[in-house]
DNA sequence: TTGAGCACTTACCAAAAGGTGCATACTTGT
DNA sequence: ACAAGTATGCACCTTTTGGTAAGTGCTCAA
């Protein structure tokens, strides 16, 4: 399989150029979006990758909501699939922090237009979400 | 709040312009990731994207390891979210196809960067995704 | 008349993801 | 002596997500 999305389908081009899949991804979409996804991982990226290296004190106080448990456990993700680095200063009060990888910075960039979609349709997405809530899980909307 | 991700932050750009934060989001990319994260819901903008209007069947038989149960639901989450269009032709044998809108089409195209970044970057990705698994999570790495 | 295919739906389950709260080892401030 | 801050670890639990298997109403081919 290859990348998922091609241009306007209208084109009706057949699929674009694509590394036949390694191991267990589908497409390269899919490998993306497993680096990627975790409830807290992109907003960590965000902090990250603006005030450059972070200590962990301050992402957990940047982030909130976000459970030390949690959090460890998505930078840990992160660093294992090389988007972060940890630096450890073995000092007595520990100190350590982190920071983007080249590939965490190459990633941060695809991002980028994902970033700009949602900020441009984050109106659209939100009034759909809210309507989602009316019904809570469960009801057929009334169309059905 | 606002787009998590800037250019590469040695520039230390401030942040990014951004709309600040409808409902329950907490920038751009967070209202993104949440309507294209659903295990199959790459895939299936995927198919439809590449083959426009495509009956239910089709994708079943295409994406193939898919459940119905599960098949359905992310086609209603993509359909309620307003990326894809669901057409009943209320025919005997039913029949039924669906298709990208607008709005899908546009997340498609904002989606190639990152089909991209996981095609180029599907080597790393993959191998580290590998050692992972060898120390089956919960096993600490050996440089702990 | 039996069986297959269509596009689902439902009830029930298992696994994954996330969250809470307590513990650690050490230092600094009061 | 004691509380607080540092960066985690761990046990336990709930929520979310995905999966299985069966059923529905209808039509057409054998």
């Amino acid at each position: 399989m290859s990348d998922p999305i091609s241009p306007p389908p209208q084109t009706s081009q057949p699929a674009q150029s694509c590394t036949p899949t390694l191991p267990g991804f589908t497409c390269g979409l899919d490998a993306t979006l497993r680096v990627v996804s975790g409830k807290w991982k992109p907003l960590i990226l965000y902090f990250v990758a603006q005030d450059g290296p972070t200590r962990y004190g301050e992402l957990r106080r940047a982030i909130r909501d976000v459970s030390d448990k949690v959090l460890i456990q998505q930078l840990k993700e992160l660093e294992a699939d090389g988007l972060v680095k940890r630096t450890d200063y073995k000092e007595v009060p520990p100190r350590v922090d982190y920071s983007l990888t080249p590939l965490g910075h190459s990633l941060a960039q695809a991002l980028v237009p994902l970033c700009t979609w949602g900020t441009d349709h984050m109106a659209e997405v939100s009034r759909v979400f809210a309507e989602r809530e009316t019904w809570t899980r469960g009801i057929r909307p009334p169309t059905t």
